[in-house]
Formats: structure tokens, C-alpha cells, sequence
DNA sequence: TCAAAAGTGTTATCCTTACACCCATGT
DNA sequence: ACATGGGTGTAAGGATAACACTTTTGA
């Protein structure tokens, strides 16, 4: 048999969603048996080399056809073609290809519902709970990630120091781009679920019950498709700093409010208002609008939108990250 | 025919050699003349889905094949999937089919020469002359490149801005890591001896003869080469000013002219010696050894050592870039 | 003694961080 | 009136950019 490629494409859709961070998520069907997925996925699908002219096109298209929403802003991630963490075959539905998966993320200001099956938005902390510092130094990462993680590294001086830089234990310092560095981490030892399912599956046996694992260890999915998330996430987080993307993730009319929550939940730090909002002005990436938002309570907030302009005037740099200390 | 994916790996390969930043090229032999190829290219060779484990492993095994040389630092750069713009069949010798290219990025301390024929190291200046503003604004910028990319803009102020933006035009101020941009534009305009090949070969006909552009546009490479170098040149600027990367390129004991003669060859931009200095030594990468360099002229130099420490002990970012003003 | 490159010192300015406080609305 | 979130002012510290100057070698 013909031994050859097959590549699928999978996309990062991010949004937010009354104040959080939302990823688009879908439920793929079981080939023989119809039933939805236990797991969810990324909206995924194969790249033909016939009838698609790049990538991207072939992205939306994927996108569109799954969950009925047209994607805005798009990039490349990261090509993945390590043997052994391919999707399962019957996802693609090609032979005895190998499979190679590039990813993308795309982000998006309207976290609409879309009327397809088994598709939904899931905020990313599901998947990865130890990412979320907004009310703190999660406690999970102590109670249950770093025992575990210390108990795998042993007396590999390596690991500790890898465990240590990425988790931030013992003084170091949390650096919230690392995304997936720690999920690579957490899979090298054998806390992620998917871990223990791929093993198996190379070693052509039946899965493995997978280990019981606290939630702390976040939600599994289907092939590498966390490894994706993570990939997306981080770069989402680095990228945040040196371009406006954020205001990709907002609507036309936003609050400081909305945009310091945004920045917040993609960056999973908390932000020190007073500072956020001289940062902000300081870019000239916005502009009041005069008129003021119906409240939650409170005083009412400006409204302000994002000025498009400088983006075609000059190169336009991000949003500092000005930390709320503890 | 049963068409199918070929995966193409190349690596850009970086060194510094008398002060120079230089890449790896090599001259591919043509199937059936065997004469080797006028236009230099990237090592590059096909990823065997049955052999190859991951892709890293492939390109480091390719690279050596190739050019006797052994790669250290590596990193994924971008895939590329346009149709039109793959690989030419004979190059990578599979039947009709789609080429998709993984780029990579190499850096290595040591510009050694190989034996291995047709293989060489080129200063990346020769690629993009425009790069490089180390001694000011480079005159061809205005007097070759900026009127013909002016005529192809026409009245598009869509073009027009994007090509102020990535040239600097009109009071606009460089960008040194917009280098992917630049190249793309030159190749939309048709400016890359690159983009009519492509046109030819996509329409079937035989290669038009190319337009004669002056060495203002640089010498073009084989296949989609010159777009993996540019990306490959992008993120190396970008790298320098958030992770310790040049060290990557020095050789175990260097000056701090060195260090910043290195720097300015790969961000292409003059820098200030004394801010420079300061910065280098903020940040505490360097140490230096009490030794002295024997000198070319002028006062000898101390010679300093990268401290591989930190990058276990602490996220350590890049050197800022102390530009030099005109 | 002079050119060439290494290396030091000092200042103004800007950005970041931190702290304290006032304002407008709903209940 | 008071709780809630919106919004302002200001001062200290650190980093950057710009300037001028001294030191050590080889020719």
C-alpha cells in the first residue's frame, strides 16, 4: 500500500463571551456508531490538494461548513508531524496515511450561536485550569499539578528545573505565554489523558483505562487537539503585547471595563485598572465616544472604539500587560 | 492519477562569519543535465512519512547529509501550501504531486566549510540588499525599488499605504522585521524574478524570459526559497529583542563589538556602542573574563562568555535595540 | 604623536509603578 | 447614605537616548 500524506487543518476560533474567553468546540461523530464524541475537538478538517488553493481558504471553508460562522481574522500556528500524536485515522478517513495537522487561530468579535450540531463555544479554562491566575496563584497547581509533577521529574535535575521555570515553583516567576510549554510538560509525564491514549494506540493495543486524573488536570480532546489550544493560546497571549489583536475580540462600542476584562481573561493575569487605562490612552488605539454605557451598576462608563485607522498609519504595537500585584 | 501531498522540508541556517550574518545554500543539480542550478537555494530535501519520526529530525538528518554539518538550534518557521508557488516537481522528484513546504530555522556558532559540493555559505544581503540600513538608508530603496512600486500601486491607496508602511516611505519609520512583507510586495508587483516564473509555470507555457531587474531586487532563489528566508529573517529579528538568540551565533569567547557587530548584521540596523553596552550588561547574560582579545587595532577588547545559567534560572528576554541616529 | 577602537560618566526625558482620592449612578 | 464601579492626579524609580570625554594599543 501506497504509504503517504494527509494533512488536516485545525483552527483556534477564539472569542469572548459575557466576559470570558471562549474557544470554538465541536463534537465529532463516531464513524461506526453516529454517536457524538464524549470528547470535543477543534473544528478540523482534511486539506485537498486538488481543489484548495491555500490553506486558509481551505480553513474557512472547514470552519464554515462545521459551525455555520465565517471566520474574520486568521493565522498560522504550527505544523505538527510527530508519529504518534496524528489524529486517529477515522477522523480524516485516508488509509494508512500519516497524518500532519496545521493549526491556526482565528479570532472573532461576535461569539454567536450557531445552529449546528454538537458545535458550542467552551471557555478555555476548561482545558486548562492552571492557566487562569485572574483571582490568584491557582490553587490547584500546588494541591495537585506540582506534587504529581515533582513525584515524575524525581531526582532529574532537568526536569525540576524545567518543572520549576514553567510552573513557577519555588520563587519563579509566572510567565503566562508558556502555555505550552506546560501542557508539554504535563504530557511528557503522563498527566494528560491524551498521553496514555496515544502510547497505547502506537503500541497497536486495546486504549488504556486511562488513569483517573483530578479535573485540576483539565478536560482531554480528541487527537493532538489540546496541544493545538495550547499552542493558540500562548501565541494569542505573546501577540497581545506587540499588535492590537485584542480589539479583534471586541465589538465596535466597548468600555475600558470590557477591554481591561478581555485582556484579562486571554491573558488569565489580573490588570491594575488605573495603569491599564493610561497604557491604553497612552497607544492612541482609542477613542471616546462621548456617549455612555446603560450600567450594571455602578457609575456609567464611557464608550470607546477602536481606531482602525493607525493600523495603516504606522507599525502599531500591542498593550503592555501593567500587573496587578497580589 | 492519484494526487497526494509531498512535504518539502527546508532549514535557513544562520552562522556569522568575519562579521557577516551568512545561510547555508547549496546549488541543487538539475535531473537531467546534471549541471548545478544557477540560482542558489535552501537545503531542503522530501519528509518521508514511513521514516521520519518527527520533522526536526528529518531536517537535522538532511541538513548533514547535504552539507556535512551538524545543525544545533532549531526551530519551525511556517508552512506553505499556495498552489503555484510549491516546489518544481524534479526538485523534490515525486509524480504530480502538491508541494507543501515546512521552513525551518537554524542557528550555529560555527561557520565551518564543507566539503560537500555546491554547498556554501551567502551573506543574506545578497537576497535582500534592501535589508540592510547599517550604513544608513540604503539609496537603492528610492532610486530603484520605490518608483516601481509606486507605478504598481498606481492610484490603490490600499497598495500605497502598504507599501509606505513596509518600505518606509514618505517619513515613515522602518520596521527591520517586516522582512516576509517587503518580499511579498516586491513578488505582488512582480518585482521578484520569482513571481513571472511562478505566473509561467502555473499557466503551463514555457518560462517567460524573466524582466530584467536591476541587483537592486536582489538575486532570487530557487523554488519558494526567498519566501522561507525572508520569514526565516523576519523572526530572527524579532527573536533578537526577546530571547538570547544571538549567543546562539558566538562562539564561545567574543568582545562586546562582536556581540553588537553580530547583532547589527542580523537586525540589519546601526546600533549605539555605548547604550548597547549598557543594555548587554543590564542584563546580565554576558561575564567578563578578565582576558583580553589580541587586537586588529586600537585598544584591545575584553573578552566576555555568554552565561548559559540563566536560561534555567529565569525567562531571560533579548537585547533591546539601541538604534544609532543618523 | 596620531589614528582607531575600547571603555567611562552624566544628564534629560519618558515610561512604569504605586498610592490616594474624587465622581456618578442605583438601591 | 452607601455600595459599586468609573475616572483623575501625582510622585518615585527605572530605563532609554543623547551627549562628551578618557584610555590603551599599533603604526
Amino acid at each position: 500500500m501506497n504509504s503517504s500524506v494527509v494533512i488536516g487543518l485545525s483552527a483556534v476560533v477564539v472569542a469572548m463571551r459575557d466576559g470570558e474567553a471562549v474557544v470554538l468546540t465541536v463534537r465529532p461523530h463516531d464513524a461506526r456508531t453516529h454517536a457524538p464524541s464524549t470528547l470535543a475537538g477543534l473544528p478540523f478538517g482534511p486539506f485537498d490538494p486538488e481543489g484548495h488553493r491555500t490553506f486558509e481558504l481551505a480553513m474557512r471553508e472547514f470552519v464554515t461548513q462545521q459551525t455555520a460562522f465565517d471566520l474574520g481574522y486568521v493565522e498560522q500556528l504550527y505544523t505538527f508531524g510527530d508519529k504518534g500524536r496524528d489524529a486517529p485515522r477515522a477522523e480524516v478517513g485516508a488509509g494508512a496515511a500519516r497524518v500532519v495537522s496545521v493549526g491556526y487561530l482565528g479570532l472573532t468579535p461576535t461569539a454567536v450561536d450557531t445552529d449546528a450540531p454538537d458545535t458550542g463555544w467552551t471557555p478555555w479554562t476548561r482545558f486548562f485550569p492552571w492557566e487562569d491566575w485572574r483571582q490568584g496563584r491557582p490553587a490547584l497547581l500546588d494541591d495537585y499539578l506540582a506534587p504529581e509533577l515533582r513525584a515524575w521529574a524525581g531526582k532529574d535535575e532537568d526536569r525540576l528545573a524545567r518543572i520549576r521555570l514553567s510552573f513557577a515553583l519555588d520563587g519563579a516567576r509566572w510567565n503566562e505565554e508558556r502555555v505550552l510549554e506546560r501542557y508539554e510538560l504535563l504530557y511528557e509525564a503522563g498527566l494528560a489523558p491524551e498521553a496514555a491514549r496515544d502510547l497505547s494506540r502506537s503500541l497497536g493495543g486495546e486504549p488504556d483505562e486511562p488513569r483517573a486524573l483530578s479535573p485540576a488536570f483539565g478536560e482531554p480532546m480528541i487527537s493532538d487537539h489540546r496541544r493545538i489550544l495550547a499552542t493558540g493560546l500562548g501565541r494569542l497571549r505573546g501577540k497581545l503585547k506587540y499588535r492590537p489583536v485584542v480589539f479583534l475580540l471586541m465589538p465596535n462600542e466597548f468600555t475600558l471595563s470590557a477591554l481591561q476584562k478581555a485582556v484579562e481573561a486571554i491573558a488569565g493575569v489580573p490588570l491594575h485598572k488605573q495603569n491599564f487605562r493610561r497604557v491604553v490612552e497612552r497607544t492612541d488605539l482609542v477613542e471616546g465616544l462621548g456617549r455612555q454605557d446603560v450600567e450594571t451598576g455602578g457609575r456609567p462608563a464611557e464608550l470607546f472604539r477602536f481606531r482602525r485607522e493607525v493600523l495603516t498609519q504606522r507599525p502599531a504595537s500591542g498593550l503592555s500587560l501593567p500587573l496587578l500585584r497580589e
